[in-house]
DNA sequence: CTAGATAGTATTGTATGCGATAAGGATGTG
DNA sequence: CACATCCTTATCGCATACAATACTATCTAG
């Protein structure tokens, strides 16, 4: 790969569409970093060579750099000393502590929100879940992104800044660990549950809001985490070999 | 300030102590600005140019930019464009917004622990509260320091990794708006709270165990931002303009 | 033919340099 | 004397350069 060839691929066009003030190309290459894990263009494992991604991005390998540490404090990376930074590969057990806090800070969104949910906004998530419906049929990833992005509303409306921040990495992180351990055909979210949950929020009922959302959560841990079944475990259980031999990279 | 002139200041010690390796003195520099920032050396508001920190710690720009990465992320300091750093100043709606994330995220300790925890382990918390006690006549910063180191062991005994760093992260977080808005006398955590603590943990008492945490909680916030004297009320107004001025550096 | 050593290459860690932007001061004008 | 404008300087944003470390392939010895 030469340096003088132009940015390529799809993350490139990322970088250059948002305001090219200062910082906004640091920026860009984290946001386009994350996209590609999240939307899992690179998977789990996966090497990240600093000046590879550079080269793609069309920035020097300092913003790369700068990416991967916001990166790696998010739990998207991780960045061993003198080796470098790879797609973050977490553990059956980091995913179940992910999947616990994530319960813990949904269930404070549910109890914020309760009663102080006004009709608009309801009337707005209503809509958001009649998008996750229509796109339900098809099993792209549109489905999940959808339903991952409820959960973003609600933690926007609940008006705290650092709750949200806090939902947001712990939804990027379940992204990252769905698509280890997920099954393929889950459809992570039940829209019903999405639905009972607005419901709850406009009565005001805060304990039965927070129920919901924690059963709902629990239910998307469970259907990702629990009893794996074996054909995909044992091919799980391969892939860190694989990448220890520098294999299974593609 | 020259260049040639070896690091100095009580936080190059601290990024010298560590171990070499590579890696090691960028976090060095994260750390050392990390303390001096929740030590108040640097107080909110403050300017942080790259050069002049660099040059003190004995490192270059490079490292500095990636330690202010880290802290902006932790909301421990402001990164503006091209006007640089400083430390944050955090308003007081965003200080309610991390006590509230800091009250929900500790219930959550609380009710994990709630009957896993054991007999040493509780007698481990016994010392650190005994040690809070003998600190508390003598009202150095160790006593407020003690305090928080309360919270992130607890929080270390739940044995998830995710849910530490979010603690240690609002502790921090706390330890900056206390700076700010808190009472100069507040001991901040009564002891005897912690001791109730343990022993509702202790007894499995779940609900009691979170109950007292909130509640606990509830007290420091409050002793630290509702109702402010008026005396400190003005004084503390007065900063942000002093700040835009170029005055109360110091 | 295998295991270990060794040289060469690739990649990271850190410093420095150059262009750009904003803050602060000098100078001229109403 | 107040105010706007230009210029100077300090500081940032980013790229690049150099040094240190880890990886890879080859070669040699057993």
């Amino acid at each position: 790969m030469k340096a003088s060839e132009p940015a390529r691929g799809m993350t490139a066009a990322i970088v250059a569409r948002h305001s090219n003030g200062p910082g906004a190309r640091a920026q860009g290459v984290y946001r386009a970093l994350r996209r590609a894990i999240i939307e899992q263009a690179l998977r789990p494992g996966m090497k990240l060579p600093e000046d590879t991604i550079g080269e793609n991005l069309g920035v020097s390998r300092t913003l790369v750099r700068e990416a991967f540490g916001r990166l790696a404090v998010e739990g998207l990376v991780e960045l061993k000393p003198n080796r470098g930074a790879t797609v973050a590969y977490p553990t059956l057990e980091e995913a179940r502590d992910v999947f616990d806090v994530r319960r813990g800070l949904e269930r404070m969104v549910a109890e914020t929100l309760s009663g102080s949910l006004t009709k608009p906004q309801a009337a707005d998530l209503e809509a958001h879940v009649r998008l996750e419906e229509a796109a339900l049929g098809k099993d792209g990833p549109e489905s999940i992104r959808l339903a991952g992005e409820f959960h973003i509303r609600l933690a926007e409306l609940t008006g705290n800044a650092l709750l949200l921040r806090y939902v947001q990495e712990v939804s990027s992180r379940c992204s990252l660990i769905l698509a280890i351990y997920g099954r393929p055909h889950s459809s992570e979210c039940a829209v019903s549950e999405h639905r009972q949950l607005i419901e709850a929020l406009l009565a005001g009922d805060a304990a039965r809001a927070s129920q919901l959302m924690d059963h709902h959560l629990q239910a998307v841990a469970a259907r990702a985490l629990l009893a794996p079944r074996q054909e995909r475990d044992i091919r799980e259980l391969l892939i860190p070999y694989a990448l220890s031999e520098g294999l299974a990279q593609t």
